[in-house]
DNA sequence: CGGTAAAGTGGACACGTGTCCGCTTATCTC
DNA sequence: GAGATAAGCGGACACGTGTCCACTTTACCG
């Protein structure tokens, strides 16, 4: 649906380029994410990081563009093999996954979330997600006013759990909004 | 339960009191709260107002004390007049209204909540909410598996929606939440 | 090619947060 | 009241974020 890329001048691509690259690195490496390093590591000036990623959350995106791309395929998947409310919830477990292992990746798909739909597009995310929803509603077993923004700002608890309390915590919660989401019978 | 104040020095506490009118003033005014400029205009050096509150929303939580000791005492008086799940439901709205016009309040309550939970000592604001949740829990219309810091978590949301959103999720969502709180029958 | 206009660059700068530590001042003791 | 001492002060400083703009480079065009 994209034209293909807007016309990246060779230099400006390869910059970009770098830049992802030692933003993965920094990542890898584990510690802080500070993004004057990353622009140093990648041999170019803050102008230049910030011209091609306007906030962090999108250099964030743009570092786990795979793994998002993963959750994005999985939801057809899982509606293949499983009951709409089934899927949803295998789904949501994946997004926690991601969400503890890798933190970074949920705060990105929650911004980019946001944008997209501030933008009248759901962006992939959306799309996967108000899939699962909409089979649901479909079949009947999920409420129908509840959309993909909806749910991500549910589950954006996920983000502010502290490590010591994921495994008491993240589940269950999980649990809890799918309840909430699951048409009263 | 708490020995008086720690035997506060005279100059430290009034400067402690010239911080927390400054704040007011300047979040009454309306504008960015900037720690720094809170400082200057209660006539401290930034470290005097970083010893009395080491955090942003410790500063906060003082400033809004009377709000949160509002929602606080709002409990009970709710329990006695409505079934445990409508008065949680009030309560839960009056949280929101709190919410949206004074986005700080609930800030403060989150942090504080938090802070409390992990010194193993509901706060004030726990143990109204843990209250509403024990009253719904023994009504059987509560599911027992939540506590006050799982519902903190869900509404959390609240910080993060949009101006522009809010009258088409707030209340909603915390509808679903109540939804997923309530014990299947 | 050589010129040129637009795209891109990068580092200086402004700002807010939070820490640190040498100096000041209140309070207690004799 | 004078001296001691611990509590408190406050501004300088270090750091990360994000912006801005004078300069450089690329890609296109005659």
């Amino acid at each position: 649906m994209r034209m293909d890329q807007p016309e990246l001048r060779a230099d400006a691509a390869s910059n970009r380029a770098r830049i992802i690259q030692a933003a993965r690195h920094v990542i890898a490496d584990g510690g802080e994410v500070k993004l004057n390093a990353i622009a140093k590591q990648a041999g170019v000036g803050q102008g230049t990081l910030y011209r091609h990623f306007p906030t962090r959350e999108n250099l964030l995106a743009e570092v786990y563009r795979e793994d998002v791309g993963e959750l994005v395929a999985a939801a057809p998947a899982l509606l293949a093999e499983h009951e709409p409310l089934t899927a949803l919830a295998r789904w949501l477990d994946r997004v926690a996954d991601y969400a503890q292992v890798k933190r970074g990746v949920f705060a990105a798909v929650e911004v980019a979330v946001s944008q997209d739909l501030a933008a009248h597009s759901l962006g992939p995310i959306g799309e996967a997600l108000t899939a699962l929803l909409d089979a649901g509603k479909a079949e009947g077993t999920v409420r129908p006013d509840i959309d993909a923004r909806d749910l991500i700002l549910l589950i954006g608890y996920l983000t502010r759990l502290q490590e010591a309390e994921w495994d008491s915590r993240a589940r269950h919660l999980l649990q809890v909004i799918l309840d909430g989401v699951r048409r009263r019978p």
